[in-house]
DNA sequence: GTCTATATTCAGATAGAC
DNA sequence: GTCTATCTGAATATAGAC
């Protein structure tokens, strides 16, 4: 009867292995991609052989898709944590920062879940797209909203497409993570430019 | 003595095989990766087998690096194309509609060579990375310029640092072909509207 | 110049011992 | 839960016939 006490905790740690797993698949496949990346390499490093790590995960790319599921999660999360400190009536500016702030946060700081969504977009067997299109479809129609926001609001310019616009800014962010090496420019430093180079440009005023 | 001189074409045409190669490589590469990518593959789709493609390349790598290369070289000849079109004096404005226009034609209009450049980035041998290093270095340098072009000429703003605007141009334009379907909107509106926003925000003026 | 055949290596995945 | 051992398939690359 005492037991039964005790082994309340495995409840609330869940499964630590697994945690490591997932860890260690997303540094190896961000580094390497999907295909280069061998199950040896993953559970070497997290200190098993391969053959153990189908006690876990029933196949490569069932571990891919948790990989990129947690990544998405994350990327969307920080953004409403963005979201969230603004006050209520919020208006484009700040929800433009807080959009780039909260996507450029979760890239840049935690780059191995992240960089594989982003990597890995069209070199994963089709299985795997599919089964991410979803999640994926759900935080870009959230980009949607805000460029629609936007221009209700009457501050994006009539004559700029906001879907454009929104490309513009997630390939701006997300190409970051191909060249950002911590030690650089602070992120704030890019977030502040990047939303001020997106609303304003370049161009010094009065120039031409 | 007269077979001399109908031997005399094979010089002009240059390696038939050798080109249908390529092609088919970049389209296979591009589409799949350089790990994903087999040799089998590549060889049929030129209608031989794979161990024929060791007559032309002497390896795997070395077909990607030429492929590397010649993608390298399509980009910054077809950016020098447009740069030549503009009258000499051009201003600043001028020259880097110029270069969004040349890369982003490049991109989208060849994306075969081009998308296996943008998408292989990190992740071929890095003797494919190392070969590569100084053609792309080179193509790098000339945005760079622009970008100093910018800052001489007043055009650009003071406290805008000229190294992240090119890093977010070229963000912009690379992540272009992630998404990029021909069919939907035509190059040169999505020219148009990547210079007016880069030089002039998306905000309307007067808004705040 | 392309073929067939094959050497070699390594990947994902499974089975059963512990 | 992790191990060892192994199956199976596929890939790069080579050798030699044609």
């Amino acid at each position: 009867m005492d037991a039964k006490i005790i082994k309340l905790k495995p409840i609330l740690k869940k499964d630590k292995t697994r945690e490591v797993l997932l860890d260690k698949a997303a540094q190896v496949f961000s580094r390497q991609g999907y295909q280069s990346a061998s199950l040896k390499e993953i559970a070497s490093a997290a200190g098993m052989k391969a053959g153990s790590l189908y006690y876990h995960f029933a196949s490569k790319e069932v571990l891919m898709i948790e990989v990129l599921e947690r990544s998405i999660k994350f990327i969307s999360d920080t953004v409403a944590e963005e979201i969230e400190k603004l006050d209520d009536d919020y208006p484009f500016e700040d929800a433009l920062n807080a959009y780039i702030r909260g996507h450029l946060t979760a890239i840049l700081k935690s780059p191995d879940y992240t960089t594989t969504t982003i990597r890995n977009n069209g070199q994963v067997p089709k299985s795997v797209q599919a089964a991410l299109h979803p999640k994926r479809e759900h935080y870009e129609q959230q980009w949607r909203n805000l460029m629609i926001q936007g221009k209700a609001e009457g501050v994006i310019r009539a004559d700029v497409d906001e879907q454009l616009l929104r490309l513009m800014v997630l390939g701006c962010l997300n190409w970051s993570s191909v060249w950002y090496k911590s030690g650089g420019a602070s992120i704030d430093t890019l977030v502040d430019q990047y939303t001020d180079v997106f609303l304003n440009g370049c161009r010094k005023q009065g120039v031409k």
